[in-house]
DNA sequence: CTTGAAGCTGTAGTTACTACAGGATTTACA
DNA sequence: TGTAAATCCTGTAGTAACTACAGCTTCAAG
């Protein structure tokens, strides 16, 4: 509560929540975090909420949370009083996404393994890789399309 | 191997590849499509062998293929007599890819199905799922770190 | 021959940063 | 106290791979 100590400088911050000062500037400049105290030179300094609060959101971009929810996320836990089911739908609809991220992703693997076996080493002409990847009905699954898209 | 035929538009081309013409001009832009034929009027026409290089190219990009790499297979697969070790190397160095990005959405699933079960509903201050976004000492594996970045 | 759909170019927006340039400030050490 | 290296500042532009206009022209059907 108090507001002594505010002595970590933008380059520590990063360090401690492992990203870099440029993008410290940016969660600034878009309001993940708040504008931070500054020296008579101008330069910012940060206290340990400010740690506490961007190790928060690398760790929920981490999880592939979009930064959009990661605002809604933050949103809310400056509210503990409020009831937890948006945090829990936020949490639920992401993992659908990574459920189905996961499925495609499985199924292309399958489909890329299919391939690596299926060349031999000989002329592109005759490189199943290249002939899969122009003719889909070679696919295992229709399931394959799409697979590395909307990674939002 | 005729000339003839020349009669597909940009928004036909691209229904036929399920893209957007927008999409199409966007590789004539970048030199993944030759340019076009026009009519008198300036509009693009296009025959079936666009189908077949576009088609190839959303696929391309379906099973996770970067532009770059998709200009390499195209510039390969326009030398049939090449040796295809060079495709070989560019699937299975997607393969790769593909298979670490896995592992970590198979970590990231786990920590988000266990973050949504211990939510009971309650309270933010005391829900779980802020909770271990907050605390990476909380979750499963370390593993979970970077789950859903570096897809290039 | 008219009208509405589709096409044209060029530019700007998207996401989530990253990378400068060109200068100011801070800090460590002599 | 002086100075030099490290760090910081702002602002702008770049990245990937499209997507979305605005404002205008062309095409095709009836």
């Amino acid at each position: 509560m108090s507001a002594i100590g505010q002595a970590i400088s933008i380059g520590e911050l990063a360090r401690r929540a492992d990203c870099k000062p440029e993008t410290v500037r940016y969660y600034e400049r878009i309001g993940l975090l708040r504008d931070a105290s500054r020296t008579e030179g101008g330069q910012r300094r940060y206290g340990e909420d400010a740690v506490r609060r961007l190790t928060f959101i690398r760790h929920a971009r981490d999880f592939g949370f979009s930064v959009e929810a990661v605002r809604e996320l933050l949103a809310m836990s400056d509210q503990p009083d409020m009831p937890c089911h948006q945090v829990d739908a936020i949490a639920k609809h992401h993992l659908e996404k990574v459920e189905s991220r996961l499925q495609r992703l499985t199924v292309l693997r399958e489909e890329l393994q299919r391939m690596v076996a299926q060349c031999v080493g000989g002329k592109v002409g005759s490189c199943r890789i290249i002939e899969v990847i122009s003719d889909h009905q070679l696919c295992i699954s229709e399931t394959a399309h799409g697979a590395a898209r909307d990674l939002g």
